[in-house]
DNA sequence: CTACACCTTCCCATCATGGGAAGGTCAATG
DNA sequence: CATTGACCTTCCCATGATGGGAAGGTGTAG
């Protein structure tokens, strides 16, 4: 299978395809005799697996671990929900940063009248009050 | 001023306010004899607005439209209100799409028992139910 | 045979930020 | 006066994940 249709089956650019590669978060895949790489359904269900795990916000280096827990059949459980919950933290820390922004925005975008007038409570709080 | 204070007075750093000006967000600071930079209480003070603004989560190319805005005695207020309406509606979007990875983890993490057993549901859901 | 769709590698761009090198300047202290 | 340490300057490189696009080779259908 070409490297388009892999792409096409997993869900992942056939540009990120490559770069997962060279990045060595992929085994180098195997080439045909015209040099194009050449995947089959194992190697099309580890690009869905990092797929799915780019859309839950996982690291590159993340998925890497994560993989590595995949292919081993003895892994403890414990590992990976320990990356898992790591990266839930940093989750909800960023969540909780931007509804902070976004709270002191909606304030502030609510208190601006917004029409032809000059005044202006957000580049009043933006400059500090005086300006 | 030197760059350092002004940085200490603003929240900036030196390294920042370079970059700032080499992307002309700023305007080229006065020079001394030594080149060194020289800011004064009025640059100082838009190096704050800028600050207080990145904290906001405006990227550099919104605040440049915020700067000009804010240096514009005439400015009507609803370009302000656009600019920042528009990256709250960002913002919102963005959290929401966090919190869909985050709700989607945090179950996956609670089903997990996370000890030395291999089995895992958090593999299981990336693995696409079947491995 | 020609057109078109696909593949290859390589370089560059994003966005905001920082690290660090190599070298000049200033102020305080011995 | 000389040294030291804290500044400053410019320049280059790195991050993380992704994509654009060029230049060139390959495969397939009309």
């Amino acid at each position: 299978m070409n490297i388009g249709s892999a792409s096409a089956a997993s869900g992942v650019s056939a540009k990120m395809i490559r770069h997962y590669e060279t990045i060595g978060l992929l085994r180098p895949a195997a080439r045909r005799d015209n040099a194009y790489r050449d995947y089959g359904a194992s190697e099309v269900h580890e690009l869905q697996f990092i797929g799915r795990a780019r859309r839950l916000g996982f690291s590159i280096v993340e998925i890497g671990q994560l993989l590595t827990l995949w292919r081993d059949r003895q892994r403890p459980s414990r590992e990976v929900r320990e990356i898992a919950s790591q990266h839930l933290a940093d989750l909800d820390a960023r969540i909780a940063e931007m509804q902070a922004m976004a709270s002191t925005l909606r304030k502030l975008v609510s208190c601006c009248h917004g029409d032809e007038r000059p005044d202006c409570p957000i580049l009043e709080d933006l400059g500090g009050g005086l300006h």
